[in-house]
DNA sequence: AGTGGGATCTGT
DNA sequence: CAGATCCCACTA
């Protein structure tokens, strides 16, 4: 049996159109090494792609210094600010010259969780949206560009299969649907969330 | 060099 | 539904 790390997510596997990685992308944890040196993980319940022919991907028009990273190879991480105050935080994927990436909306806390503290609805509600995720995870754009692999501050690992991170197969219902906050491309239904999840964004 | 809008969130 | 708040792509 492998080795290190066998539930970490390798880059090959993001090396695909966005709109495969993002629905396959419900379910798997994402991990952040804190600077603290604390390990925060979630599992991801709500994204969004973005790519090739997209008027609301950020390269739609050309290529940049914002989103040139959305063009090199998959398996890195882009961050930008939105709103002057809010982080979002994508997977960039497909092969290296198509610029797309899928962007994490969403996280629900592992059960046992430093935040027990907490009532259940605020909890649920702590990573909830892109701008909360990052804010939760301490992520801002020093954190874009990076490869996410173990060893550097994000990753993502597949559920665990017999460990409590995994969601029950019962349970697993994925819902497609249309993007959110968008003027352009609102119509396309490139959206995709963890059905009943009390951690989804919005409905 | 100036500017307007943005893949958001919170409180009214 | 307005406001916070800042970066950047676009225009000139």
């Amino acid at each position: 049996m492998n080795l290190a790390q066998p539930n970490v997510i390798e880059q090959q596997w993001f090396a695909r159109p966005a709109t495969d990685v993002a629905p396959d992308l419900i379910g798997c944890v994402l991990v952040r090494h804190c600077p603290n040196g604390e390990l925060l993980r979630g599992t991801i319940v709500e994204t969004e792609a973005y790519g090739p022919g997209d008027p609301a991907c950020h390269a739609y028009r050309k290529r940049t210094t914002r989103n040139a990273v959305m063009f090199g190879p998959a398996g890195y991480s882009y961050v930008y600010l939105i709103y002057g105050m809010y982080h979002c935080f994508n997977v960039v994927t497909d092969r290296e010259g198509v610029a797309s990436a899928v962007l994490i909306r969403a996280l629900a806390l592992p059960d046992a969780d430093s935040h027990s503290d907490l009532s259940p609805t605020t909890r649920a509600r702590l990573a909830a949206g892109p701008g909360k995720l990052c804010r939760w995870l301490e992520i801002d754009r020093s954190l874009s560009q990076v490869q996410l692999v173990r060893g550097q501050p994000l990753w993502i690992e597949h559920p665990d299969r017999n460990g409590q991170q995994a969601i029950s197969p019962h349970s697993f219902e994925l819902v497609q649907t249309t993007r959110i906050g968008l003027t352009q491309g609102a119509e396309i239904p490139w959206r995709w969330y963890l059905k009943g999840s009390a951690a989804v964004s919005r409905l």
